[in-house]
DNA sequence: GTAGGCTGTCATCGT
DNA sequence: AGACGATGACAGCCT
C-alpha cells in the first residue's frame, strides 16, 4: 500500500467510448441535444454538430466558424438519402450497413462529404471485391449447390429474399435498414423452413439426404448421429472455447457471435443476409490462451438448446449473453500486455472494436465487411432454421479465397477460417442432432476412429449413467470439477471414464493450442524474414548509393589534381615526391599520381630507375601504411625544393608553392 | 489414387 | 503424487 501513494495507476475504461458513442446515437434518434439539421433531398436529420464534424472534412469545414443554433445544412445534390443515410449511421455506430444497392452510393456520399474513416482505401478494396466477385462467387455457390438440391434451393431463397427486400420496404426511407431487417429474416426464416424441409423428407426419402448434408463433415455427422440427443456440445464445446484462444492466439484476431437467444430465433436462423453486418472483432491484440470458462450450456437435453448454447459457448471468455436487445457491456481481458477487448453486441450483430487502435479503421472496416460478405454468405443464407447457424454462416472452404486478398488484415482470416470451422463443427453438431432422429441409426457401422472414439465417449458417457453432463467434465475448472466429482459418488469405472474424457479433451485443446502457436510462430518467422529482407534491400540500396558518391568523388579529385598538375607544371621527380606524401593508397590522388608517373615512366625510359621508388619508398601501393606527420608539408616542401630534374641535372627550385600544397592538403582531406 | 492439411489421441516430459 | 500443459508422433479423414 505504501507504493501505492506513489506509485501512479490508469484505468482505461474499455467501453466508455462505446457508451458515449451509443448515449448519442440515443439522443439523436430522440432528438435531444442536437444541434444541427442536415437537409437532404428535402428530407432533415438531426444529428450533433460536433459527431458529424468528427467524421467528415465536409461537416467539419462547414460548423467550424458557425456558432449558432438551429444550424440548418443542405447537402449538395449528390449526396442522396439512400447514401447518407448509412453514413450518418455510422457516424454514430461505427457500423456501416450497406447492400450492393446502396453501396455505390454511400461511397460517392462519403467521398463527398469527406467521411473520415471510410476513406479511399475501404472503398476500393470493397467495391470490386463486391461487384466482381459476384460473378466468382456463385461459381462458388454453384459448386457447392451442384452437390446438393438444398443448397440450390438455399440460394435461390436468399435471391429471392433480396428481391423481395428490394421491394418489401422500399417505402421505408427513414431506417431503412433497420426496417428491412425484421421481414427479411422473417420471410427468409420461413423460406429457409420451406426450402430445407423438402429436403428433409429427401433424406427420409433416402434420395437427397446425403446431399443436404454432404457438406458436413461426415466425422461429425456420423459423431451426432450416435450421439443424438443433444450431447453433441460435448465436443464441440471444446472446439469454441478453443476457437478463441486459438484466434486470441492469433496475432490479431478476435471473433465473437451473437448469443442472444432471440437473435437466434428472429436473424441468425436465417445465416447472414446483405444486411446482416454479422462482423467479426478484429483486435490485433494478441491474448494467451485464456482458461476456458465454465460452459455455458447448462442444459443439453434439447438439441436446439445444444445448438443455441453450443453458440453462446463460442465466445469461450465472454459472459454469458443477455437478454435480446440488452448491450452487453465490453469485457476487456490485460493479458500480455495487450488488451482484447471484447465489443459490444446488438441485434445479434458485431462490431469491430472501434478501441483497439492497433489496427486502423479501414481494415477494420474492411474486415468487417468482409465478414459479412453477401457472396460468400448467401450461399449459407438459407441454413436450416435449427441449425445453429447464428452468426458464422460461411463456410471454411469459402474462406478460401478471401486469403488470396490482397489486404493487410487478411492474416486474420485464418483465425476466420478456425472460428468458421468451430462454428460449422457447433452447426454439424446441431444439424446432426436435430436430424438425428430421421438419420437414426445409419452409417453406425461405418464410424471411422475419431468419429467412433468420440461417439464412444457419449454413448460411454451414457452408459454409465453419469450425474453429471460430460461438457462438464471438461468445461469446469480442476476444483470444480474435484468438487463435483466429490458431491457425486461415482464408481471407479466411472471416475476413470471422466477422468479419461476429461484428459483426452483437455489434450485435444492443447493440441489446438499447441499448433495455433506453431502456425504463428511460423508465421512471425516468415515476417521476420521478410523484415530482414527488406532491411538488406535497402541496406543494399544504401551501400550502392555510398559507392556512387565515392566514386563521384574520386573523380573529383581526379579533375583536381589534373588541374593542380597543370597550373603547378610538376616534374616527374616532384610528382614522385609528391606522391610520396599523398600515398594514402586509398586516396585517388595517390592512384592518379602513380598512373602519371607511369606514364612519364613509360614514355621516357632514362626515368625507369625511379620506378622502384613508387613501389616502395612512396608507398602508393601500400594502402594505408603511410601516416601523415605533422610536420608533413615542410617535409614535402623541402623535398620538393631540392629535387633535381632528371632532365638537366640541375638543382631547380620546385615552381610549387606553401599555399598550393596547403591548398593541395585541403583538398585533399 | 495421392499429397497435403487438419484433427484427435497417446506418450512423454516438465512444471 | 497427481494434475496439467506442451509437444512430438502417429493415424485417420477430408479436400
Amino acid at each position: 500500500m505504501s507504493s501505492c501513494k506513489t506509485s501512479e495507476f490508469t484505468f482505461q475504461s474499455s467501453v466508455h467510448s462505446t457508451h458515449v458513442l451509443r448515449c448519442l446515437d440515443e439522443q439523436r434518434q430522440k432528438d435531444l441535444l442536437c444541434d444541427v439539421t442536415v437537409v437532404v433531398e428535402n428530407r432533415s436529420f438531426r444529428a450533433h454538430r460536433s459527431v458529424l464534424a468528427s467524421c467528415s472534412e465536409y461537416f467539419s469545414a462547414r460548423m467550424t466558424n458557425h456558432t449558432g443554433q438551429g444550424f440548418i445544412i443542405n447537402l449538395p445534390d449528390e449526396v442522396t438519402t439512400e447514401g447518407f443515410e448509412p453514413l450518418l449511421q455510422f457516424a454514430y455506430t461505427s457500423k456501416l450497413l450497406f447492400t450492393k444497392e446502396n453501396v455505390l452510393e454511400i461511397h460517392n456520399c462519403a467521398t463527398v462529404l469527406g467521411f473520415k474513416n471510410l476513406d479511399k482505401a475501404c472503398f476500393d478494396f470493397i467495391l470490386p471485391k463486391f461487384f466482381d466477385s459476384s460473378k466468382s462467387s456463385s461459381k462458388v455457390q454453384t459448386i457447392q449447390c451442384c452437390k446438393t438440391k438444398c443448397w440450390k434451393a438455399k440460394d435461390e431463397s436468399s435471391i429471392n429474399n433480396d428481391g423481395a427486400n428490394d421491394t418489401g420496404d422500399a417505402s421505408s426511407v427513414t431506417q431503412p435498414l433497420k426496417k428491412q431487417e425484421p421481414n427479411f429474416s422473417s420471410s427468409l426464416s420461413e423460406k429457409a423452413v420451406r426450402t430445407c424441409s423438402p429436403c428433409q423428407v429427401e433424406t427420409e426419402a433416402d434420395t437427397e439426404a446425403e446431399s443436404d448434408y454432404s457438406s458436413l463433415c461426415p466425422k461429425y455427422r456420423k459423431f451426432q448421429l450416435a450421439c443424438g440427443k443433444g450431447q453433441s456440445c460435448t465436443d464441440t464445446e471444446p472446439e469454441n472455447t478453443e476457437s478463441t484462444c486459438s484466434l486470441n492466439c492469433l496475432p490479431c484476431s478476435s471473433f465473437e457471435k451473437p448469443e442472444s437467444e432471440d437473435i437466434v430465433s428472429n436473424k441468425t436462423t436465417t445465416g447472414i443476409t446483405e444486411e446482416n453486418a454479422m462482423s467479426f472483432c478484429c483486435p490485433l491484440a494478441k491474448q494467451s490462451p485464456i482458461e476456458t470458462p465454465p460452459n455455458l450450456c447448462s442444459g443439453k437435453t434439447s438439441p436446439q438448446m445444444c445448438s443455441m448454447t453450443s453458440s453462446c459457448s463460442l465466445g469461450g471468455s465472454f459472459p454469458p449473453h443477455p437478454s435480446a436487445g440488452e448491450v452487453v457491456e465490453s469485457s476487456s481481458v490485460q493479458v500480455m500486455g495487450k488488451e482484447c477487448t471484447v465489443s459490444d453486441r446488438r441485434n445479434g450483430t458485431f462490431c469491430l472494436n472501434p478501441r483497439t487502435e492497433q489496427r486502423s479503421t479501414v481494415e477494420m472496416e474492411v474486415a468487417n465487411q468482409l465478414s459479412a460478405w453477401p457472396d460468400i454468405c448467401s450461399s449459407r443464407v438459407s441454413e436450416p432454421a435449427s441449425a445453429c447457424g447464428q452468426g458464422v454462416a460461411v463456410k471454411s472452404s469459402e474462406l478460401q479465397w478471401l486469403k488470396q486478398l490482397e489486404c493487410p488484415f487478411l492474416r486474420d482470416l485464418g483465425a476466420v477460417e478456425a472460428q468458421v470451422r468451430c462454428s460449422e463443427v457447433t452447426s454439424r453438431s446441431a444439424e446432426c442432432s436435430y436430424i438425428s432422429s430421421i438419420h437414426s441409426g445409419e452409417d453406425s457401422d461405418s464410424f471411422d476412429t475419431e468419429g467412433e472414439s468420440e461417439s464412444c465417449t457419449s454413448e460411454q458417457a451414457s452408459l454409465m449413467q453419469l450425474p453429471f453432463s460430460v461438457e462438464g467434465i471438461v468445461s469446469l475448472s480442476r476444483n470444480d470439477f474435484q468438487q463435483m466429482l466429490k458431491t457425486h459418488r461415482l464408481t471407479r469405472e466411472q471416475l476413470d471414464f471422466v477422468h479419461d474424457v476429461r484428459r483426452r479433451s483437455k489434450n485435444r485443446i492443447a493440441a489446438r493450442r499447441c499448433r495455433k502457436r506453431k502456425l504463428d510462430c511460423i508465421h512471425n518467422l516468415e515476417c521476420e524474414i521478410e523484415r530482414l529482407r527488406s532491411e538488406r534491400e535497402k541496406l543494399t540500396a544504401e551501400k550502392r548509393q555510398l559507392d556512387q558518391m565515392r566514386l563521384k568523388t574520386w573523380e573529383n579529385y581526379s579533375v583536381l589534381y589534373d588541374r593542380l598538375c597543370a597550373e603547378a607544371k610538376l616534374q616527374p621527380e616532384q610528382l614522385q615526391v609528391f606522391a610520396k606524401y599523398t600515398s594514402l593508397g586509398e586516396c585517388p590522388f595517390s592512384t592518379h599520381l602513380s598512373t602519371k608517373m607511369q606514364l612519364y615512366h613509360c614514355s621516357e625510359p632514362e626515368l625507369q630507375p625511379l620506378a622502384p621508388c613508387l613501389g616502395t619508398d612512396t608507398g602508393i601501393f601500400e594502402p594505408g601504411t603511410s601516416t601523415r606527420s605533422a610536420n608533413t608539408q615542410n617535409h614535402l616542401a623541402s623535398d620538393l625544393r631540392s629535387t633535381e630534374t632528371p632532365h638537366t641535372g640541375n638543382s631547380e627550385t620546385m615552381s610549387i608553392s606553401p599555399d598550393q600544397i596547403c591548398k593541395l592538403e585541403t583538398d585533399k582531406s
